[in-house]
DNA sequence: AACTTCGCCAACCGCGTGGCT
DNA sequence: TAGCCACGCGGTTGGCGAAGT
């Protein structure tokens, strides 16, 4: 049976308020982020350090941008999400102010309903059986499903799928998917991630995987 | 106006992983 | 090598406001 992460008699738990966010910002302008487990205390919270260090990544840290998504930002989620599958850190580690928790519910909330209105099935980005026949039809595809990696269905089969077809447009060099998903020296944005990325380079098995070119034909670059 | 349903999003929870001893 | 601890991640929940009836 695992410890519980703190003593939670003691904690709130819930909303923050105002003065709890303002006593978290003063501690960590001061002592800067870390040791979220004695943070709580030394900065006089009833909160536990977990509940701390999410609301300071989620909410409170200064660099974050909040607002509504950009369709740019849009596009790029739904892009890397067809490669990482839900590794929400890592996506969110290429969209600079955005955090996994926003990029989660921003794809929980509206784009996998997206997807789905245009008949793409958000788990594998494939097109789904169900997919309404009037919308195969290249000429009244929106531009949007368009660009998200399907635009060359008419070069693709009844059997293929979206995946597949952006497969195909790799190895034409998706020279509009510039995503620097190879292991970079220096990643695009500070990201949240370089555990992450630290460990895929370990694993180069995982990071041929989401190389573009080296997964089989016909499948997916998907490792989860 | 009152009630119900829906959708969004902040927060919680449990688990996996890496570092340290 | 094993065990413990702290951190980070992804899935899930719950509260609240908006929309619908």
């Amino acid at each position: 049976m695992r410890k519980p992460c703190c003593d939670k008699q003691d904690t709130n738990k819930g909303a923050w308020s105002k003065q709890e966010d303002q006593k978290l910002i003063d501690y960590i302008r001061k002592n800067g982020e870390g040791c979220w487990r004695t943070l709580p205390q030394a900065a006089g919270l009833l909160r536990c350090g977990k509940s701390c260090r999410l609301r300071w990544i989620n909410y409170l840290r200064p660099d974050l941008k909040r607002g509504n998504f950009a369709e740019d930002e849009e596009d790029l989620i739904i892009k890397l999400h067809a490669l990482l599958g839900n590794r929400w850190s890592l996506i969110a580690g290429r969209l600079p102010g955005r955090t996994d928790n926003e990029v989660k519910n921003y794809w929980n909330s509206h784009l996998r309903r997206k997807l789905m209105s245009m008949g793409i099935d958000p788990n594998n980005h494939r097109l789904s059986r169900n997919f309404s026949l009037p919308h195969r039809n290249p000429e009244t595809m929106t531009g949007k499903a368009m660009s998200f990696g399907i635009k060359s269905i008419h070069n693709c089969d009844q059997e293929s799928d979206a995946a597949s077809c952006l497969e195909n447009d790799s190895s034409a060099g998706l020279p509009d998917l510039n995503l620097d998903l190879a292991i970079s020296v220096s990643p695009p944005s500070p990201s949240n991630n370089v555990k992450e990325e630290q460990r895929l380079v370990k694993e180069p098995k995982m990071l041929g995987d989401i190389e573009f070119g080296s997964s089989p034909p016909g499948t997916l670059p998907l490792f989860r």
